[in-house]
DNA sequence: CGATGTGAAATGCTTCACAGCA
DNA sequence: TGCTGTGAAGCATTTCACATCG
C-alpha cells in the first residue's frame, strides 16, 4: 500500500523481519489500546504524516505518552530517538502483533440489522477479516445475499464452516437464541466467539469469548453521567473504548 | 460547562437510599461488571431464583466470588450473611448505582443497519433509555419511522434535542462523518457521546466519550487466537466483555 | 537537542483469609 | 453452619524520571 516515494526519514537498512516479537507477555489493557493506535496511525498516514511521537499519538488517543511508549516497547523497539516512530512501519508491527498479518474467516449468526451491519462493515475486510458464512433461522432471510454471501440456515453450519479451528463466530441473534447458537458453534469446532446478544453465555473454558453488549455501554455512560461525572479539569475520568472484564476464576 | 453548583462533596442522603450511595469511589472495572451482574440477576429472577450467593453469581459471570463481594460491597452492604443476596433487591440497588433509576433520552445519528439495530434494541427501553430522536443525512431515510420515531436531518438537531444536558448521543455513522457529527452534538449541548463509528474522535475534555469499535473487538480476538491463546487449564486468559481504555492524561 | 526505552516508584485492582453475623 | 464484608497481602498496570542515543 502506498509505496512512499523514497523517504529519507526511514531507519536505514533494517527491512523485513523485525526482532523476536511476541516473546514477552502483553498486558490485556495494552492489547485493547493497540487497535486504537492503529486507527490513529492509519489516519495520520492518510493525511501524510510519516512520523509520530509518543506525545502526538498519546494525545490523539487520550493516553499518557509514557503509556504509549511502554505499550510500543512491549512489541519491540522500533522508534527513533529524537524523531519518533515511523508511521507505516509502526502500523505494520502492530498488525503483526495483533495477528492481522493473515486472514481470518468470520462466521456471523443472526442476520438482523446488527448482523448486516457487521457483515458489511468496511473495516473488517480491510483488516483481513473475511466474512465466509452467514446464518439465520428466518426463512425470509435464508437465501438472501448479504455482503456477497448467501445466508443459510444454522442446520448447515457444520457443513459450511471450513476449518472451524481458526474461524471466529459472531453471535448477533436475539438474546433467547444466543446460548443455543453458541453451543452449536462450539460443537462445530469454533474456538473463538464474539457475542453481541444481550445475554451472558456459558461456554467451555477453552473457548475464547468476548461479550459486547450495546446496552451495557449506555449503562456505563449513565453511571458516569448521573452521579459520577468526573471533574472537567481533573483526571479521574470516564472512558474511551470499552470496559474490561476478565475471566477464568479459580473457582 | 454548566457548573452545577459546588457538587463535589455533596452530602448525599437524599431519598430512600439504604446507604450513602456513591459516597465511595467505584473503580472503573467494577462499573463494567455491574451491568453484567444485572443481566445475570434478571435471568435468575425470571427463572425463579430469589436469592443468590456471591459464589453462584461469580461463576455465572466468570468472576471470582471475592471480586463479586467486593464489587457489591462498594455499593453498600445488602447481602445476608449465611444466605446471600436477595435477587430483586440487588437488581434495584445496582440500577440505582448505575443511574438507571431514571429515564435517559437517547439521540442516534446515522440510521443505517447499526443505527436501526440500536434504535430497536429491546434492552434499551427496558432500562429507561428512551430513544427520542433519530438523524440521518440520506433523503431516502429522512422521514422514515424507526422504532416509532421519525428520522430527521441533522440540520434540525438543535431544535429537536430537548434538554441536551442529559441526552446521550450515539454516533452510528460512517467513519468519515463521525467527527462532524460529534462536533454538532457537542455544539448542541450534548455531554455524553457513544461512538460506534470506526474512528477515534476528538471532543472537549468535559464531554464524556466512549468508543466502541466492532472491528477492534475482532482484532482483540485475533490477538489471543493467533499467538497468545491462553492455556486451557491456566489462568492468564482472555476476556469477556470489552477492554478498558482509560481517559484523560495529565497532558 | 529531542524523543525513545526502561528501571523504579506509585497507584489501583484482585485475591486471600478470616472475623462477624444471620 | 454458611456466606457476607473487609483489612491486608499480592499482583498488575501506570506513571515518573532519566540515561541513552540518533
Amino acid at each position: 500500500m502506498v509505496a512512499s516515494g523514497g523517504d529519507p526519514g526511514t531507519p536505514g537498512g533494517r527491512d523485513g523481519a523485525p526482532r523476536g516479537t511476541s516473546r514477552r507477555r502483553i498486558p490485556e489493557p495494552t492489547v485493547g489500546r493497540l487497535p486504537v493506535y492503529q486507527r490513529i496511525l492509519e489516519e495520520l498516514l492518510r493525511s501524510g504524516t510519516t512520523t509520530v511521537s509518543s506525545d502526538l499519538l498519546g494525545s490523539l488517543a487520550r493516553v499518557n505518552a509514557a503509556k504509549v511508549r511502554k505499550d510500543l516497547s512491549l512489541l519491540g523497539s522500533f522508534g527513533t530517538r529524537g524523531a519518533g516512530y515511523d508511521t507505516a512501519y509502526l502500523i505494520e508491527q502492530i498488525d503483526r502483533e495483533l495477528g492481522l498479518d493473515r486472514e481470518w474467516p468470520i462466521v456471523i449468526v443472526g442476520i438482523g440489522n446488527l448482523g448486516r451491519a457487521l457483515a458489511q462493515a468496511q473495516g473488517f475486510a480491510a483488516r483481513g477479516f473475511r466474512v465466509t458464512a452467514l446464518f439465520d433461522v428466518d426463512p425470509e432471510i435464508v437465501g438472501q445475499h448479504v455482503a456477497g454471501v448467501v445466508v443459510r440456515h444454522p442446520d448447515d453450519l457444520t457443513d459450511v464452516v471450513g476449518d472451524p479451528t481458526d474461524a471466529m463466530g459472531v453471535i448477533a441473534t436475539p438474546a433467547s437464541a444466543a446460548q443455543g447458537v453458541a453451543d452449536l458453534l462450539v460443537a462445530a469446532g469454533v474456538r473463538s466467539l464474539l457475542n453481541f446478544a444481550p445475554r451472558v453465555l456459558s461456554v467451555p473454558s477453552d473457548v475464547l469469548l468476548r461479550y459486547v453488549d450495546l446496552s451495557i455501554e449506555l449503562q456505563i455512560m449513565s453511571f458516569y453521567q448521573s452521579r459520577h461525572r468526573p471533574r472537567a479539569g481533573g483526571d479521574r475520568m470516564p472512558v474511551i473504548g470499552t470496559v474490561g472484564l476478565s475471566r477464568r476464576d479459580p473457582g
